[in-house]
DNA sequence: ATATTGAACGATCTGTTGATTGTTCAGTCG
DNA sequence: CGACTGAACAATCAACAGATCGTTCAATAT
């Protein structure tokens, strides 16, 4: 079966990945983990870079998996799950970004070499963003017309947050005061204005 | 008198910077154009990149600049004010970006070596755009307590247009069409809430 | 047939050497 | 004595060779 091998390769090489970083790990060592030659890697991979970028996609569900459970816990307002959102987005890529300067490392290559992949990743993380967005504006907490639109307007204001390493040499501290201020700021932009 | 002789450096270097690029232009060849030694540019500026840094800040305070005079313009609304000061903003840059990408060659090249010359440069802008606020505040189109602070959420709220080749690969018409958007929420966020 | 190998190929990396260039400073000039 | 020079020095760059590595594919094994 395809799937498992797959999975093993997978496996082996994000361990070589985060360990020795991805320019190190060659396709003959990770084909020995999997007891396979080298060329048979082909037949799973269309090359070295898919197999980064497939690590880099389970990395980016897990985290928007994470960012869907915002929407499911009980007692809080839209804006909290906005809030949470922002601050909880901002802390897990910061933390893995600290953690690991080889993820770094793909991330920069991946989103250098396969633009359509960031987008990708953004677009799971909006289309959350865009549901919190709908609870608000269906319980009249926000008066938004077109939650996606908004999504990806939100998702513009606070770029600065979201590849915080990239962007900035920011500490997290400072980040959660500029982010909050920013967060702030849109919040007040989407209540409803008191014409009723 | 040395502020004449730091002119024509500056000048020199200006010429050859954005012609042949900083990295091919050596310091030889500006002290050839002004018809002195080497060393003894050496009397008026620290070292090359001090050179570059210098251009640079001119260009920036001369953008700066550009934006003030959108305090002056009569008759607009302090919304109108803010929206020409983000879209002005934009547009400068892109074009000076595009026009020469020696010009992007040395913005990196500074920003990466000296980065409270780029905190300078926001802050020289961040100046204008809480007196816009202010302006806002004063007459009552704006709730805004603190100026100051929220004009360095508005910057890094639109931190994706202030450097556009920089953060992304978009054109110029996305990037309005984005900037719009975020527009409209910060304006939103300013107005003040109806509770007369 | 299909799955797998591993040698072969071109592209990229690495390390080295020589040249170039930013910077300094002992010395010259005015 | 201060302004200025240009040779000297160290750091960086350019270029080249050799090695390494990603990728392909004819040959082999199953």
């Amino acid at each position: 079966m395809s799937n498992e091998v797959c999975e093993k390769i997978i496996e082996a090489a994000e361990e070589r990945f985060t360990h020795y970083g991805y320019g190190k790990t060659t396709m003959a060592e990770l084909a020995r983990d999997c007891e396979m030659s080298s060329g048979n890697l082909y037949r799973f991979f269309p090359s070295k870079l898919d197999i980064a970028e497939e690590i880099c996609r389970r990395a980016s569900i897990q985290t928007a998996d994470a960012l869907t459970a915002i929407l499911d816990t009980p007692g809080r307002t839209a804006a909290e799950r906005l809030k949470d959102f922002l601050f909880q987005d901002l802390q897990t890529t910061f933390h893995a970004l600290e953690k690991n300067h080889r993820i770094v490392e793909m991330a920069q290559l991946i989103t250098a070499e396969r633009p359509e992949f960031h987008n990708e990743g953004l677009k799971r993380e909006r289309d959350v963003l865009a549901r919190i967005l709908k609870m608000g504006a269906e319980d009249g907490e926000f008066d938004v017309a077109d939650p996606d639109f908004t999504a990806e307007m939100i998702q513009a204001a606070t770029l600065k947050f979201s590849y915080p390493q990239l962007f900035t040499r920011l500490s997290l501290e400072k980040l959660e005061r500029e982010l909050e201020g920013v967060y702030q700021l849109i919040v007040r932009g989407l209540a409803p204005t008191k014409a009723a």
